[in-house]
DNA sequence: CACCATATGCTCAAACTGAGTATAGACGAT
DNA sequence: ATCGTCTATACTCAGTTTGAGCATATGGTG
């Protein structure tokens, strides 16, 4: 593999830029929302990362809390038969405070728009069992072999939770895939012109919704390890608002008594004094994100069985 | 931000291939361990992962098990003032089985001679007392400013499990980070002309080194949640063996009979039947991976307190 | 003032984890 | 032949974590 230097390849940056408002997890889109933001690859920062920052910044008005890199695309045929030149795309994931999402004329999106069958919240969506379920089926059927048949209707089953298989948020990005492969989304049928599908969830111009798609995996991933909730929050909250935001993000409830006792006992919040009046009831105490702990501990992922040394 | 093509930009890929040999992590190397396997972004290929793929089962004549997008690299200034051109790296990471580690002219690296800090299986290692603590207790002194100062020594304390806190193997990127800040490593020293500095790991060119700290990070917390030591593996194995290889990655030892519970309520693995003679004492059962739970089960993350639905 | 809605607290059993002890099987030395 | 050593495998147990229920506090509303 001799050093040479490849030209001719156009190098851009997408910014996958989530905020939760209203209970509803929100994208930032262009193009009345059918792409996300881009651009070119800019020569002249010093560092990709602070590149994208700035003009995320300078879009919204506000700071961004968070961003991390997110994935780099290059298939060849990624950008269907618009463009002829061969483009790198890096996407990178920024978390975004609710008035930051609000304020500005940027456009936000609710990202179940995109993926209907993602929100699992009021129970599994209309959408699985009316027209996804039937269609996977039927494309599992079509396979020209027993053997890849099976296969096609075990991957559908584990995907989607079908069969008494239990639904997993994190899937988001085999489910998509899945539903392209099959040709039941949108993407997948305009590329072969033919007719657009109904039903299958709102469609994005080139990948853009795969891009979206690993995006909502990465985040529904690592809320769960990292505290990132918190760059999604306003200074202060309730506990019930913070469960609430990730509810929205994993798309399924949770259960409130040992949500609460979990960020009891990791200690990431404190009380910041004073209670809402706003809602109904009996009002909540505000509390706000212990950003120390997050010097403090180094977070750990999951465990393995150590010894002691 | 308005689209417009930016050429002049080099894009090559990077390769970290890992293997476990004789209970040590190895990483494949060229320039006789100076640098990790690198070359041009080839656009004849249909896809970033079908090219590296090709390419390494070439080079090392067995077919690789795993592999999977790292990071981009695409810092101003990383290449050192070795290149002019603005460059893009993109790097995977890739597993091989231990026969395709032995086999070929490639050259094998331990991965603790780039990073002796970073194996704990026999306790902490001296190198940290003897020579990291020091140089970053001086580092953090030598802060203008008293907070300064404070902050340091605890970046430090976290990241190196120094003064009573716990050692985190995941940290391993961070640990690298820090030691170049800190000036400890001999890339930063060397980018400012000075000399090289005795006793912090061996060096590699531009960022390799902490691509491969990176591809560590990455690995160690990987193989927590998602069955990937089978990629390591020869097709049958004991379980001694297995754990052996997890703790080579993980760079600490694991408690032996719960690893092994692990293992069985997972059902991860099945009796291949027979066992090993080699070894000294009762000889050991041999175990297969059991392929299909890879996909029978969607392996989920971590977990959040649910709702049952 | 009863009632409603939400917040917060308490309890308990099932599951999981860390870690110890015990037994089994092969080999070599006495 | 037997004993000791070494490794593999099995069993046990207490402390902790998790899922999920019930109970009580505290505001507003009719």
């Amino acid at each position: 593999m001799p050093r040479s230097a490849s030209r001719s390849v156009v190098v851009d940056l997408i910014a996958v830029l989530a905020a939760v408002t209203g209970g509803e997890p929100r994208v930032m889109t262009v193009e009345h929302g059918s792409a996300l933001p881009s651009g070119p690859f800019e020569l002249a920062h010093r560092s990709l990362q602070h590149g994208l920052r700035d003009w995320v910044e300078q879009r919204t008005h506000h700071p961004l809390g968070y961003l991390e890199q997110l994935y780099t695309f290059a298939d060849k045929d990624r950008a269907g038969a618009e463009s002829a030149a061969r483009t790198i795309s890096i996407s990178y994931l920024g978390l975004a405070r609710e008035q930051a999402a609000a304020a500005g004329a940027a456009e936000w999106h609710g990202w179940y728009e995109y993926f209907p069958w993602e929100d699992h919240r009021d129970g599994p969506p209309p959408v699985i069992a009316g027209t996804l379920a039937p269609a996977l089926a039927a494309w599992a059927e079509s396979a020209p072999s027993a053997a890849e048949r099976s296969h096609r209707r075990q991957r559908a089953a584990i995907s989607f939770g079908l069969d008494g298989a239990t639904w997993n948020e994190e899937l988001t990005l085999q489910r998509y895939e899945l539903l392209y492969e099959a040709g039941i989304v949108a993407e997948r049928l305009r590329r072969e012109g033919r007719e657009e599908a109904a039903g299958a969830g709102r469609a994005m111009i080139a990948d853009h919704r795969r891009i979206l798609a690993t995006a909502i995996a990465r985040l529904r991933a690592k809320i769960k390890y990292r505290p990132v909730v918190f760059e999604l929050m306003p200074p202060t909250f309730t506990l019930l608002q913070l469960q609430r935001c990730v509810e929205a993000i994993a798309g399924r409830t949770l259960h409130k008594q040992n949500f609460r006792r979990l960020m009891e006992q990791q200690e990431l919040v404190e009380e910041a004094g004073g209670a809402t009046t706003e809602t109904l009831g009996r009002p909540a105490k505000l509390f706000r994100f212990r950003h120390a702990v997050v010097e403090e501990r180094a977070f750990a992922g999951t465990k393995l069985p150590l010894a002691r040394s």
